[in-house]
RNA sequence: GUCCGGAUAGUGUAGUGGCCUAGCAUGGAGCCCUGUCGAGGCUCCGCCCCGGGUUCAAAUCCCGGUCCGGGCGCCA
């Protein structure tokens, strides 16, 4: 037996009226009224109706459909009948009914969308969870999202890199790494491609990027974080903050633009109406930001970051995506650039949507020395980053980059509450499988 | 790390001391039904997280445990 499908279940239209298909999927629902019998087969584009006639249909054939468990796998070769009263006008005759795989009972979810389940039921059989529409289309988005990613990155002139994941030491010293063995030594999961990234402005790759998986040990338990995400980092020789912003925030239009005309299905399914952000984004100073903030009663002290609720209240007042500009220096990783006229602000930026921070990104310094000097500063042992200064002695030109976080670009574009709702199989403080 | 909340059939829920032999929906089994499209009708099946305590009486109150969800912090 060839396992052969002829057509999707999208695929199949009125017009081929009388031909002979074989379609293949999941029995998603079964409907018996005695003396005819619907199969609704679904596959990963959409659904098709089989209709059982008792009176005519093969009798093992009509008690063998009628028996099937909901959610088997089967291989159906049937002719397609014009029927008006058919879902969407037409539906398949079955001639050859292969159950591929029974299906246990009972599920151990809800596919259809009739009954709830709860995210910890959905994650523990996500398989199962995946197979609900709307989840498919929220992945094809996030698909899609990445393609126009890379797309527009390469139009801009970025090659794409893959740095180690495995490393030595901290990049940026704060965050907790997952420790792991490295043969008898100890190294860890990178918690970001940022050293590597700088270094290749170094090699003279001139415009790099990288879409990978970065590991944070944070101990979080927010609809938003993840422990492992996928970051979308970018970094620019001969460039400074500016200029990193404006690739940015047309990377972000450009991404909403392709996603709102490729992907109507998608939306639809999701009950998304997308609408494409305008430009420029706003520039918000830090300063700015803060006096936003006080306004709205949160006591937040210049040099602090700010807090959820002044965050979302800031988000508010703006409505749209907007940067905040010109960050203290103090609270930016060692490598951001401090601004010439007055150190204790930085060249630096966040890309904000009203819910939350999207990206975050700098100028860099290029200096050996003050780089060094910025490292001892923050508290850490310069010589621990003997392999990333050694890129600053031999040439490095000025350059500046930002990361993006894949995951919240998604479910802020998409309106998902929950961030492991874009991501196939989450990380979190608790999960660990599947 | 810290604070708050939750755990009842496979799934989602109702039930704050006796009216609970635990209700409803979905699901499963069986029967009836030739156009369903969240089909309908009838019958049946299946549940109070674990341990201890209070009480005449505990799904319900108390203590401990386990697991889960969420807020904040931190960050993307």
């Amino acid at each position: 037996m060839a396992i052969m499908r002829t057509h999707y279940a999208s695929g199949i239209t009125p017009d081929m009226n009388g031909d002979t298909v074989t379609v293949a999927g999941w029995v998603h629902e079964i409907r018996d009224l005695g003396g005819i019998c619907f199969l609704v087969l679904r596959d990963r584009e959409g659904f098709i109706q089989i209709t059982m006639v008792k009176k005519k249909t093969d009798p093992d054939l009509f008690d063998a459909g009628r028996r099937l468990n909901r959610e088997s796998v089967v291989l159906v070769t049937g002719v397609v009948k014009e029927a008006n009263q058919a879902p969407n006008g037409y539906e398949i005759i079955p001639e050859i009914l292969n159950m591929l795989s029974e299906a246990e009972s009972p599920l151990p979810m809800d596919v259809t969308g009739k009954v709830g389940a709860d995210i910890d039921t959905r994650l523990d059989s996500r398989f199962m969870d995946l197979r609900r529409r709307k989840m498919l289309a929220a992945f094809v988005i996030r698909h899609h999202t990445l393609k126009a990613v890379r797309d527009f990155l390469t139009g801009e002139g970025f090659i794409e890199i893959h740095t180690p994941k495995v490393v030595a030491a901290a990049t940026e010293g704060g965050t907790a790494l997952f420790p792991i063995t490295y043969f008898n030594r100890e190294a860890f999961l990178n918690q970001s491609p940022q050293l590597y990234k700088q270094i290749m402005m170094a090699a003279g790759f001139d415009r790099v990027c990288e879409i990978g998986a970065i590991f944070r040990a944070e101990e979080h338990d927010t609809l938003r974080h993840l422990n492992e995400a996928t970051s979308i980092d970018i970094e620019a020789s001969f460039a400074d903050h500016f200029e990193v912003m404006g690739i940015l925030e047309r990377l972000i239009h450009d991404v909403y633009a392709h996603i709102s005309r490729q992907c109507e299905p998608q939306l639809s399914a999701l009950g998304i109406e997308l609408s494409v952000p305008e430009l420029p984004f706003r520039r918000l100073t830090y300063d700015d930001a803060l006096d936003i903030a006080h306004q709205h009663g949160h006591d937040i002290e210049w040099g602090d970051d700010f807090g959820t609720a002044a965050e979302r209240a800031i988000g508010g007042a703006v409505g749209e995506h907007y940067f905040i500009i010109d960050w203290p220096t103090d609270i930016k990783p060692y490598y951001t650039h401090p601004n010439d006229d007055d150190p204790r602000y930085s060249k630096s930026f966040d890309l904000m949507h009203p819910r939350m921070e999207l990206a975050s990104g700098s100028q860099r310094i290029h200096s050996h020395d003050l780089l060094r000097q910025r490292i001892a500063a923050c508290g850490l042992d310069p010589d621990g980053f003997d392999f990333y200064l050694k890129a600053f002695r031999y040439g490095m030109p000025p350059h500046a980059g930002w990361g993006l976080g894949t995951e919240r670009l998604v479910m802020t574009m998409l309106g998902v509450e929950n961030i492991r709702d874009v991501v196939l199989f989450p990380r979190d403080r608790k999960r660990l499988s599947p």
